[in-house]
DNA sequence: GCCTCTCGCTTAATCGTTTAACCAAATTCG
DNA sequence: CGAATTTGGTTAAACGATTAAGCGAGAGGC
């Protein structure tokens, strides 16, 4: 590996005026700027980050905190946290904090120990990390006090619904998969309040709401609002096991437009994350912040889109399961 | 931040003894080393990663290049090599290739630059990334020639053949996405092999494919294969659209046994790799070349593990389409 | 002609850790 | 008892970069 000695003594000037050279700070000669960079260039030299990091106490590396890297979203976020990364010139460490609050502290220890600059965190459901040594952004979670960028849970819930209602639903039931998660909380609040003030809302959670569902159907509701993709194909699945067709008998709609959304059959009606934008939102607070910016911590929701596909269609009174039985 | 020399300072000693004492190196009475030690717990003492890389030439981190990070298999590999890695104190640093070979050798030199100790490469489809300046590791990629850590996917094949053969399909038909796939391709060559040799196999790729199934089903087709679940499920609508049930009509088998396979109904019947074991292996024969293992580059292929659910079932001539048409 | 600037470069300190080399005191051995 | 070894440390030199301070030479001002 050459470093930046060898250039200097290769080329008989000190190394203090080859390092000016190359970042462009004290005073060089514009020639001798070129010379340098040209040599610095044959010899393939790459400067040692570890030298950098040690001298200027900045890795240029960040951390990125996961509530479970198997989460379906993971990929997304992480592919575009490290496409916005990567035009900075940054490296993104990754980091599982396993599904507990407890493991979520011991992560961000370890990211810390490795001396990022600072940490992008997706908290576990329920938790709020506290302050942290380094420049912090939470993502996702749009209740939470600090400094936060997520997408507009509730924005989105309020959209699907009035999709809903607009093709005529009056009769729906909303389900969560679990109520600790403050997402499917603001994503259910965005529901109700997207719905017709008139209408006949139920809000079911978890496994026993799904044991309700063929129930609320046979008392006349014709949509089904869930608050995932993955939860949607389930409701899908336990209604074809039924003789439910959606959306002929019941309207379906996902969260997230996670990929296998278009393979489904009907393809699912679904809200999406504007990942990318909160990638690069988050992203460039977070490099503000390192960078000594003292704005005051603050919310940035990104709206979320409408993706109407087929499993949602008007509500069709002679075809209600209702009236046939 | 404490540092080393405040430790030293503080009790009187040179930061020599107080370095040995925490690593355990040099000679220090032992009472001194517990001293030491104490302290510097009080003290919230945590060494500075980047003083050590730039001494020890080390950095204690992995690099981890994947061809696209969403990749359906992305988050279950990540997950299971940061825990491996998180045991061996060790770091991952997450790169991305964007499905193109330019790219990831873009997204290997960036690793590099960053000073990875090693890399973990998942390599685009069809590409076999060379010989790099750091001990490497293959992933999942079973016919390269170089150290290559892989679910044996010709084995997952056959035994997934051997299932639906011993269900008594005798006219099968195979489904791949992407011929250019190694993986896909070792795949369907082990469920040719799984398959009786007396059977009727059609092998079909693509989109084209995926319309060449009605006439082979109404030709007397009783069982699909795929390579994928993401895939199965695509067929499993295709066919739902077309009056065709799954596994009454036809049998239909996928692979990877991602998340959404047990949401599905049927509950699809497909083939897992154990990313934990080959997270497992490759880590510690990466780490084995970094730290001077000179034996030469090995293949090693993890069996695949054959899940039986819902989606298959014998084959029955009276429910045949065939028979109904 | 002398004083002051500016230019272009060098010297040297610094970041935090590891580790080879050295040294004084205590111990062991023949 | 003197020589050799062991013990428990210390000193100082790296690792590779950045950067404040210094310095000689040429230019410009009065």
């Amino acid at each position: 590996m050459t470093n930046i000695k060898q250039i200097a003594t290769d080329m008989g000037v000190s190394v203090a005026t080859v390092s000016n050279a190359l970042t462009g700070k004290g005073r060089v000669s514009s020639e001798m700027v070129e010379r340098i960079k040209k040599r610095a260039n044959d010899l393939g030299y790459r400067p040692s980050l570890a030298g950098r990091a040690l001298r200027s106490g900045q890795s240029g590396i960040l951390g990125l905190v996961m509530p479970d890297l198997t989460n379906p979203l993971f990929p997304r976020i992480a592919q575009n946290l490290s496409l916005v990364a990567d035009e900075r010139q940054l490296g993104i460490l990754i980091a599982d904090s396993r599904g507990n609050p407890d493991e979520q502290t011991q992560a961000i220890d370890r990211l810390l120990d490795r001396g990022v600059d600072g940490l992008l965190i997706v908290p576990q459901k329920g938790t709020a990390p506290g302050l942290q040594r380094v420049p912090t952004v939470i993502i996702n979670t749009a209740s939470d006090p600090d400094n936060t960028v997520s997408a507009d849970h509730a924005g989105g819930g309020r959209l699907i619904a009035q999709h809903v209602a607009a093709l005529g639903h009056n009769h729906v039931v909303i389900l969560g998969d679990d109520p600790v998660s403050e997402v499917q909380r603001d994503r259910v609040n965005g529901m109700r309040h997207g719905c017709h003030t008139a209408a006949n809302v139920q809000e079911f959670w978890g496994e026993d709401g799904m044991d309700r569902l063929i129930p609320a159907i046979e008392n006349g509701a014709t949509a089904i609002m869930t608050t995932s993709d993955l939860l949607a194909l389930r409701v899908h699945s336990h209604l074809t096991r039924h003789g439910i067709v959606v959306p002929q008998d019941v309207s379906l709609t996902g969260f997230d437009d996670l990929p296998f959304a278009t393979a489904m059959h009907p393809m699912l009606t679904t809200i999406a994350q504007d990942v990318e934008k909160i990638a690069d939102v988050a992203i460039d607070r977070l490099m503000r912040a390192i960078q000594g910016d003292q704005s005051p911590a603050e919310t940035t929701t990104i709206p979320m889109r409408l993706v109407i596909r087929n499993s949602t269609s008007p509500e069709n009174k002679m075809t209600n399961l209702e009236t046939n039985q």
